[in-house]
DNA sequence: CTGGTTTTCGACTTATAATCGAAAACATGC
DNA sequence: GCATGTTTTCGATTATAAGTCGAAAACCAG
């Protein structure tokens, strides 16, 4: 019984772009020597599998910059080892955009849309991840843990964009994720840019842990508005 | 390494009201002899786990019923057997109301509004199967599973109702499921009930497996339709 | 103060979902 | 056959959420 954690953050590649960043390291040893695999590793007697995946992720990267680490599913093909029978779950991470921890010699952020021969089943789970990632920031507050504590609407527009592949609508974005109410406004505003430019509010998200939107709710009828009338300008 | 599924079906209960069930057996052996545990075992060396979940689902129903099924998470507290450490998988299983399987004499459908004391942490197996089972009844078209091969949409409108807890509107119901392309009228009509009335019509799912609808797409851009509009009554 | 730049926000459009009631399609009793 | 009751079906309306667009706001530099 291992873990496998697909380490996801939003950085700049080399040239400069900002893009979706996978944590890998490049194995030694047989199976797979020279070859990038996801951190992880046995799980131990005492241990659930969510702190174990914790704990292995600490070997790798600073832990208090993992903002949030999530099941994905569990990869057990037989065949998925040459030798020994292991069977993995595999993890979600996350890192906000500011973090940039130390790592240690063997391990690198590779960018999602041009990963390096992977190890194992290791690339299969780290789609999983991506996806599920995708998915999720549609309909929870799972942006928290890729963006800076405060930010800017345009700051995190680029967030989204680079995570979910896609241009992103700032108005839109805003819009959405206030009436959510996972937005709120610090009051202070970010400096202009050196060209000028009228200073970008800061906001943070309300809340620092996962939360999903009242889920996507079909078939459930309109709740009756006792309460007096929102506000209306 | 073991699995455990949480098996759900919608049938009446014996007062003759519909309720959403769950199959359990009653433990003869320690640990928790007398209580109530979900279908699994340990997972053989050579298959995968839901391969195994599967098989060992075999042993208590018959597996041709079950029409749906996927994990749900790893459950993997170093206390929640006594003895020895076993991790499990959780799984959602999902059998339609008109089948009825024959069961072994130490095996029930139990309401999950009404479970009996059962054994180890299953219970909280089956309490998150069930939440996966509502939020995906809005977002996907597993109610194929827990549905008839054909139904009328007010006998649709009841499944969908008892495995949410809360009432639909078949007008809704029938709308947003066509809108989405899975469901189909099969021409055929039911026989109208012994008090009179419109005969209902007969649908079917148009797919007889897991399908999410287009997902929760909130931040993307509308597609531009260079397609020639769709066609206006 | 003018022009350039970036952010913000209002107004509009479109898509999706919930609600409601009338019409359709049957049975039964007269 | 026709009126009446019952159940299903469907169109019309309203409500909410999301995508689009452009003008106004708020800064800088010269």
């Amino acid at each position: 019984m291992e873990v496998l954690a697909a380490v996801f953050t939003v950085r700049r590649d080399p040239a400069g772009r900002q893009r979706l960043h996978v944590l890998l390291w490049e194995r030694a040893r047989e199976p797979d020597a020279g070859r990038w695999a996801l951190p992880g590793g046995l799980v131990l007697k005492d241990e659930d599998v969510d702190t174990s995946a914790a704990r292995q992720l600490a070997e790798k990267v600073d832990l208090t910059r993992v903002t949030h680490l999530e099941q994905i599913g569990v990869f057990s093909n037989p065949g998925r080892m040459p030798d020994a029978r292991v069977v993995a779950t595999g993890f979600l991470g996350l890192v906000p955009l500011d973090a940039d921890p130390r790592l240690p010699e063997d391990t690198a952020w590779h960018p999602v849309d041009d990963l390096p021969p992977t190890a194992l089943d290791h690339g299969v789970i780290a789609d999983r991840a991506h996806r599920r990632l995708q998915a999720k920031l549609s309909y929870t507050n799972i942006g928290f843990a890729l963006a800076p504590a405060t930010f800017t609407i345009g700051e995190l527009r680029r967030v989204y964009a680079t995570a979910l592949g896609h241009d992103v609508d700032p108005t839109n974005l805003q819009r959405i994720l206030t009436r959510r109410g996972m937005l709120e406004p610090t009051g202070s505003t970010a400096a202009p840019g050196p060209s000028g430019g009228r200073p970008a509010a800061m906001y943070r998200f309300t809340i620092g842990e996962l939360r999903v939107t009242d889920p996507f709710a079909a078939f459930r009828p309109r709740p009756v508005s006792t309460e007096p009338r929102q506000e209306t300008s």
